[in-house]
DNA sequence: CTGAAAGCGCTAACAG
DNA sequence: CTGTTAGCGCTTTCAG
């Protein structure tokens, strides 16, 4: 039923190194020769098998990408990033969710490693860092994507999240906000530590400033709108004024929860609100969010980059870790306190 | 440098044979042959190589998903509900985006047949269908995902878009708005034409009910700001009092480019705006929007089960077509007009 | 229950 | 330039 190669060598009247030839190296192939087969493959619809070509070549034209979580924006930019980068070289990519699940993750990485893929990127679940060395040191390139440089010997491409944490609370504190509030995740996910690292830091700097921590099991719209509704008697009664989501998601459910119900919540005059991420949605909300914009785009396209540095250098691996800095998007919901 | 079973059986005093039963059928081997395979295994290192096994057993065990635009929440949705059934079934999911480009779409599709994938679902763009039955002839299963039944000979999976677009314009008809305009999007795509025909069934039911169409090329948030601004004098002026945007990312973006700028548009008050697909985002706009809701994660999963169906049978093929039927979720952007 | 051997479809030498 | 041939790593008869 399948038609191969040799199929289609006969049908040329050539043999199946003549096709194979003409099919990757056609510059070796007389013309007329590559007509023929050519008009062959076409009446028999002959379409290689990547398996077989695989397991010659060893290697894969595919890579995988890991995200935390498909149904954030933020993760499917960075997706797409990656695809305009890895089709330029040709290569396509696998993409996969690992839903936040450190399960999920390893399941992942055992198929990508079993498919021998060109490599691997991945935005990781807490601790897999043991993993992914051990998957490196089996020949297959990993990317760490999201992930703070210097803590891996993995290449890494991140953003300075201790710095947006930062700007974030800076901003929240030079509008008038003195009682922040950093809402949402857990301290097991770096992005979310370093920001709130970040938004202390900036507090430390500010008299009377205080920060506390407000933690969710989810970084989703509905984690959000849950921990808004929590928050909204507090700021009511002024134990909180700004408020730093963990991310866009969570901000936009914050929003949510907050000016639901009676109590009378209204942003920005009570409660300042920053995102993070600076999804698409956050400009759209209710109240449009002040957020903390990441080069989303770029994030995934270097990921590709640093792949194809170290699938070049090969023995000797070049260790690289791109830091980008984040850049803060001022709207509505931080506007300066009137009071 | 990679180890095979060879190795494998060379270290464990086997044949390859037995490695691979261990592997693939343990029942039929001795409960300490297979612990003394196991420790080779581990020892080693040994991780299978699936092109190898593929390229024996001609399948591939992951299944492709081909959407028309990864940013879209309702696509990731379906991508979950995918995954999820996939799951189930031990099979793992390729994503792809064709970002609405017939052109990248023929590329995935010669990807996935190169790589012998064990199905594709498929969201199509524009006329692929010549090249989908092609692809179902040569051995590879396809579904159709967001198509009308009844449009193929394809096994399909879709939601009911005419009625959708009927009951989206009814319920504007409904509170009261007379002057309706289908924005967004083209009628090459499917759902679109559907949504306006339904829409114009509901507004030929009623006396002095129009409706006219303002198309876009794209289905994008951005898309839906430009067509905002540029509706937004027209409604002012009260020409336009309900609007159907093609969905919720162009609904959003209608929303906001309306709200934008010097001239004073209320909604609902001035303007009725429905969306469609009822993505989380919706529900989180400056005004909460009226949506028509699929079920997506339910589309995915059957798009899976359809998937599966097509290959027990085989050669008797069952052609099978699934419609949901959507749901209005009424929110503040649609309430009654209060003149 | 285990071993030996024949390919799956393709590419990459190496001859001609 | 083109043909021949030896595997890539694995599964799967078929004997033992």
């Amino acid at each position: 039923m399948q038609v191969s190669v040799r199929d289609v060598a006969l049908r040329a009247g050539v043999s199946v190194g003549t096709v194979s030839n003409v099919l990757n190296r056609p510059s070796r192939v007389r013309p007329d020769t590559i007509a023929k087969v050519s008009a062959a493959i076409a009446e028999l619809g002959f379409v290689p098998n990547a398996a077989a070509r695989q397991l010659r070549a060893g290697k894969s034209t595919s890579i995988a990408l890991i995200v935390l979580d498909i149904g954030n924006p933020f993760f499917t930019d960075v997706a797409l990033g990656v695809e305009r980068r890895a089709a330029l070289e040709g290569m396509s990519v696998l993409l996969a969710n690992s839903g936040d699940d450190a399960e999920r993750e390893g399941q992942q990485l055992d198929l990508f490693e079993r498919q021998r893929v060109a490599g691997v990127l991945v935005v990781p679940v807490g601790d897999a860092e043991p993993r992914l060395t051990q998957l490196r040191q089996r020949g297959i390139p990993v990317v760490l994507v999201d992930r703070r440089a210097g803590e891996s010997t993995l290449p890494s491409v991140a953003v300075d999240d201790v710095a947006g944490g930062e700007m974030a609370a800076r901003h929240l504190l030079d509008t008038g906000r003195r009682r922040l509030a950093c809402v949402g995740g857990l301290d097991g996910i770096r992005q979310v530590a370093d920001r709130r690292a970040g938004a202390a830091k900036a507090v430390a700097d500010v008299d009377g400033a205080t920060v506390e921590v407000i933690p969710s099991n989810a970084l989703s719209l509905d984690a959000g709108i849950q921990l808004g509704e929590g928050l909204r008697e507090r700021v009511a009664r002024g134990e909180i004024d700004g408020i730093l989501a963990a991310n866009d998601l969570v901000a936009i459910g914050v929003q949510q929860g907050l000016l639901a119900g009676p109590t009378q919540v209204r942003i920005p005059a009570d409660v300042g609100l920053v995102g993070y991420d600076d999804i698409q949605f956050a400009a759209a909300a209710v109240v449009p969010i002040t957020s903390v914009r990441q080069p989303r785009d770029l994030i995934g396209a270097t990921a590709v980059e640093l792949l194809l540095a170290e699938h070049d250098v090969d023995g000797a691996r070049v260790e690289q870790h791109v830091v980008f800095t984040p850049e803060l998007v001022v709207r509505a919901s931080s506007s300066p306190r009137e009071d």
